[in-house]
DNA sequence: TCAATGGTCAAGTTTTAGCTTCACTATTTA
DNA sequence: TAAATAGTGAAGCTAAAACTTGACCATTGA
C-alpha cells in the first residue's frame, strides 16, 4: 500500500526527486541511474526502493538489467492529499480574515 | 523562500502531518498542540519552526501565547510540484503503453 | 509583587536515514 | 567456459533528524 506518509518521505531526498525529474522522459536502468551520482550502485538500489515502495516508481528486471519507470501512482496519493486538504485550509482562512502577516520568513 | 524540498521534508514526519490536520479547522497555541503527544513543548516548537520555514503555517506571538494557524502556500508548492510533473509522467507512459505490471507490491 | 503559565535557548543524547564495503548471484559476451 | 557486466544482500559506519534536559525570560493572574 502506497501511503502519504511514504511518498512525503521519498521526495524529501534531494537525490531521489532527481531521479524522479530524470525517469521523465525515459526508462532508465539502476546503472545509468547512478552514474551522475558520486555514490555507490548499492545506495542507488536503496533510493530505488524507497521510491518505489513509495508507488513513484516502477522497476521490472529484465535478464540481468532492472528497467526503472515513473509509476504515477504515488504523485497521485499526493495531489489527492492536498485536493482534500485545500478547500478546509482555504475556508478557515477566509473565516479569519487572514489575520496573520503575509510574510514568510 | 519556500521550497519543495522543504514542504517534502515537512511533511515526511508524521507528527508535522498530524499538526497540520489538527490546525485544519482551529488555529491552536503551542500548548494545546503539544498536548496529545509524549513529547516535550521544545519538541513541539522545533517541529513548529520547520512547518513555518516550510510555509504550511503561520505562528503570532500575542504576549506570552503563540498561536500557530495554516498557511496554504506551503501546500501550493506542492500542488504546483505535482501539476507541473503529472502531464509529463503521464504523456510517457501513454506512450509506453504501461508495459510494466499495474500491481505495486 | 511574586508565583504560575507559556514559551525559548543552548547543549547534549538517541535514533534513524543515507551511505559504504565486501561477498555474492545471475546474465551476457568473447 | 571464462571474464566482464548488472545488480543484490548483509553488515557496519556516519551524519543528520528527533528528542531531552536544564536554565532561562516575559507575561499574567492572584
Amino acid at each position: 500500500m502506497t501511503t502519504a506518509a511514504q511518498v512525503f518521505q521519498a521526495l524529501g531526498d534531494a537525490t531521489r526527486r532527481d531521479m524522479m525529474e530524470r525517469l521523465t522522459d525515459t526508462a532508465l536502468s539502476v546503472s545509468a541511474l547512478a552514474a551522475p551520482y558520486d555514490m555507490t550502485l548499492t545506495a542507488v538500489g536503496q533510493h530505488l526502493a524507497i521510491l518505489e515502495a513509495a508507488g513513484l516508481i516502477k522497476t521490472e528486471k529484465i535478464g540481468r538489467v532492472r528497467s526503472c519507470a515513473i509509476n504515477p501512482a504515488g504523485l497521485e496519493v499526493l495531489e489527492q492529499w492536498a485536493r482534500a486538504r485545500r478547500p478546509l485550509w482555504q475556508r478557515r482562512l477566509d473565516r479569519l480574515g487572514d489575520m496573520l502577516d503575509e510574510d514568510d520568513a
